[in-house]
DNA sequence: CACTCATGCGTACGACCGTACACATGATGC
DNA sequence: GCATCATGTGTACGGTCGTACGCATGAGTG
């Protein structure tokens, strides 16, 4: 009768745990999509990861720490985004047909986008840290549109495209694709 | 020897006072606006009243309601602005102007305004209360801009109008007048 | 002036927070 | 197999929060 009795609900076994640092980033931003930022505690990241509350303090210096990597690693995900839409892009019209889908897929589509870009913002006013990773995602998605358009024009976009987005999903009636391409193509003509 | 010694920091005296409400309310949009919805607590919008903590509960059943109707208040006034900007212009194109100086001196020249929009649109994500709010206040914007234009430009130009501010606000390299009505003048060409 | 009672306030409670740190644990070298 | 020690965890502390509620208070009535 050697074996160990596990009562309530299976231990977890894994000690040596490589890549949990990760997973636990990514707990985060699940969390801060799910809850919102005033609701990330290294509480609920550590529930959400299944991970004892201690684990954290290990891995991060501070709740700000894991706010910060969580934000940046959101933000280049969403930057490669744009990238990928706007690399296959070979001519202006395509470049046009391009920002429409990423607008409609990738924007609107998935409604997590927004309330993570909204929350980086608040969070960005109060923490400078954070203020460095919006503007180096503002500064890649603007890059992306340089590839297609002057610079005059590809800022004016971006900022166009983030106020459609923040409209549409806002309002009570959300834009049609056509509503958007409309607005795109209104612009860009 | 009958007169009341105050002891400590001259006591507070006033009793009645109608309209402690209001000026409740008020302090809550001040704590906000430069702390951030995250740091504002009963304690904190007391302490900027000048007023007991007990007061709080008193007037208001929670502290979402407080957030609701400092809310609503703000974006009262930010519409009351739309309106009146928009109402003393007599053609197009003293419409498109009345559009670029709201831009410049109400919306990114007092920077608080971006931040109350944003603070507000993430309290709105996880507050149907504050949802509607936010819904009243677009409403009333595009409202005004269709006064002078279009349904449709009215919605695509409000949209953009928070574009440009947002994306100036947030931006290292903030947008010159100039390059505001370059991007309305194109988009109303 | 004395009494009454709606109005307004001080204080305390339970919950949850970030963080620190002593200790358990299992991988590693011998 | 055993000693050692880096790695990971459980727990507790000080602080702040929202909210409730018994009591002080002073305006209004006679």
């Amino acid at each position: 009768m050697c074996t160990v009795v596990r009562m309530s609900g299976e231990r977890r076994p894994r000690r040596h745990d490589p890549g949990r640092r990760d997973r636990l980033i990514d707990a985060a931003l699940h969390v801060i999509a799910e809850r919102g930022v005033a609701a990330t505690t290294h509480r609920e990241i550590a529930r959400a990861a299944d991970v004892p509350l201690g684990s954290m303090t290990y891995h991060f210096a501070s709740l700000d720490e894991v706010l910060a990597e969580a934000f940046t690693r959101h933000a280049n995900a969403a930057a490669d985004i744009f990238d990928e839409r706007l690399g296959a892009a070979t001519d202006r019209a395509s470049a046009v047909e391009a920002v429409v889908t990423l607008i409609r897929d990738d924007l609107i589509g998935s409604p997590n986008e927004l309330v993570m870009a909204v929350e980086l913002y608040v969070a960005a006013a109060r923490n400078p840290a954070l203020r460095a990773v919006t503007q180096a995602w503002m500064q890649r998605s603007r890059d992306a549109l340089q590839r297609h358009f002057d610079p005059t024009t590809a800022r004016e976009l971006d900022a166009l495209i983030e106020g459609l987005v923040l409209h549409s999903v806002l309002s009570t009636d959300p834009m049609t694709p056509d509503q958007i391409r409309h607005a795109v193509e209104r612009f860009l003509r």
